[in-house]
DNA sequence: CGCCAACATTTACGCGCGTAAAATTTTTAT
DNA sequence: ATAAAAATTTTACGCGCGTAAATGTTGGCG
């Protein structure tokens, strides 16, 4: 730097000024500098950069499965959205294990990032860690709640995605059956649960939850392996209410596998329906009625309220800011 | 670490000493460290430390789609064995567009890695780039290949892999068309034709490609959409050998939508088949008879290149090792 | 017992940059 | 034109660590 500081004929001290925000020096002389620059192809050291700022200009993302499309998806976002903002995302997953997660943890405190948007692991995370790291970083919840930690929450209403779902099945044939997992990894879905039994009261309906055994994150596997099971003899009503996408694909793939039309059609045997838009929902046999969760929303919103929170010290004790989003009916041909 | 020196009764540079590697300092040395380190619970600053040593610790791993469950699991693998050799592997993607493929080089760099995993978008790199960037960083090309490119490849035997296919189904039934993209963003699609081309004549038959329109990397909507088109006059034999498995995908689903029954069976209409064994093609209408990669063999194989590359300097000039894995067949239902 | 090798310590410097304070220059407003 | 404000330069220090060289210490060996 000081070297480029004397071919370009400036201090090194505004030229650091510089690269910490162009538009912090006069017109001319950030000309100067970016003629001199595409010259000398000169870079700072991003290292000695954060080593000496207080904050770094890095976020974490924490996603509990990457390789979960829908985390995937949602990570990409988010990515881009930290990336217009001028700051590095790093993404970083437990792949569903706590071990890792605290792991992750303790690798964000060394990399002191100005903040970080965390999706938890849920049921399984180590909460006294978590709420520990929350205190030290700025941190955005999002997808998964865990109660008090964070200074915001950015998630889906998923007792309305039940309910939702529900009206519309029960609007359109029989009331739905859930199919769900009896211990599911992630807490969203006692909150889905929780809204299928409320709606199926409120619309003066017996509920009906077919819990199935199951451990980790293969979803998919779980619902056909489970699927196979449950509909050798088909719930009555015929309409299955999947807590999501995944468990849907799995269990699609049970029912074509013994012969069982999926649809809305009259002549069909069986509705089933998922939550969360998965992105391979549309490509399922049949294509999967579902709800969708607006991926860009989530992100957008998450990610300002990061920027918030980074600018704004956490004042003690203040309430966490909770923002859920409605989910989209998309109404496909399973049910 | 000066404090943490004096607490612990030990001098600084044996302190720096231990944390570069614990084993080289004495034994009871290091029981003395270690004992302090509970009680003080102190870590060394990341970014003090890459300041200061010629090479970072640091992995890149770069793949084209990172929302592809695919590339999502290989980098999976590959993140666990660079953790396991002591590196922090940080994974990248540039969603398929070349210019962030660039800012990846320029932000790898910056990183000062040790090494990097890389697979290329392929095509649509900018390939004047990638070879001045693998000069400066030991670079391990993996998944697709970039001619004479990088200090090691390790890829899966693309041509073998589609004569393998082609044996089985002609084995099994009538020769198989060949479902394609005509411009696919990724240059294994050429090898796998090459490798049908290669088979049909070598059996005796006359080989027939079927080359579908579509840009980028939504091969499940491509495979559907055009899937809609072909199928509604089925080719000849009615056996598709989809380019890989994305593709196969949205033709399964465009094959349910009208109707037709998918299956190797006698009284199936059509026979699917796929290529790479992605983590959807089991739960596919009927499951998805493929060839698969085996992830854990060429993670581990690249990232042994890639320990070996950074601790031998480039032989100026060479030879590359190129290593290529061959697929297993699976076979499902639908071929 | 004394010697040697392996390991530790002391001392000292440098990495590439952020940043503060004071002095100076340039720009803007009056 | 002049004063005030803004931007820049100068000077100087520190961040937390790697690392080299010289010196000191330890333990095992004959």
């Amino acid at each position: 730097m000081e070297e480029f500081a004397s071919v370009s004929g400036i201090s090194r001290p505004t030229i650091s000024k510089y690269f910490n925000d162009p538009n912090s020096v006069r017109q001319s002389t950030r000309a100067r500098i970016e003629e001199a620059l595409d010259r000398h192809d000169y870079r700072p050291n991003i290292y000695a950069i954060n080593q000496n700022r207080r904050l770094t200009k890095n976020i974490g993302i924490v996603v509990p499965y990457s390789t979960d499309p829908f985390f995937a998806e949602i990570a990409r976002y988010i990515e881009r959205q930290c990336v217009e903002a001028g700051f590095s995302p790093t993404l970083l997953s437990p792949h569903g294990q706590v071990e890792l997660e605290n792991e992750i943890m303790e690798t964000l405190r060394s990399m002191k990032p100005a903040g970080v948007l965390f999706a938890p692991l849920g049921r399984a995370s180590d909460k006294a860690e978590l709420e520990r790291f929350c205190k030290d970083v700025p941190t955005v919840l999002f997808d998964s709640n865990v109660e008090n930690v964070g200074r915001a929450l950015v998630a889906s209403d998923n007792e309305h995605f039940t309910s939702q779902m529900v009206d519309y099945l029960c609007r359109t044939g029989a009331p739905p059956v859930l199919f769900e997992m009896s211990t599911p990894p992630n807490p969203n879905s006692n909150k889905r649960r929780n809204g299928y039994l409320g709606a199926m009261r409120h619309l003066g309906h017996e509920p009906h939850v077919i819990s199935v055994p199951g451990e980790g994150w293969n979803f998919e596997e779980i619902g056909y392996r489970e699927g196979l099971r449950v509909l050798s003899a088909p719930p009555e009503g015929r309409s299955i209410l999947c807590s999501n996408d995944r468990l849907a694909i799995g269990l699609l793939a049970a029912a074509y596998e013994l012969g069982l039309s999926v649809g809305h059609g009259a002549e069909a045997d069986l509705r089933v329906a998922g939550m969360d838009d998965h992105p391979f929902s549309r490509f399922t046999c049949p294509p999967l009625t579902t709800i969708s969760q607006d991926y860009a929303a989530i992100s957008e919103k998450g990610v300002e309220l990061l920027l918030d929170a980074i600018d704004t010290d956490a004042p003690a004790g203040s309430a966490r800011t909770d923002i859920l989003f409605e989910g989209r009916l998309v109404m496909r041909k399973s049910a």
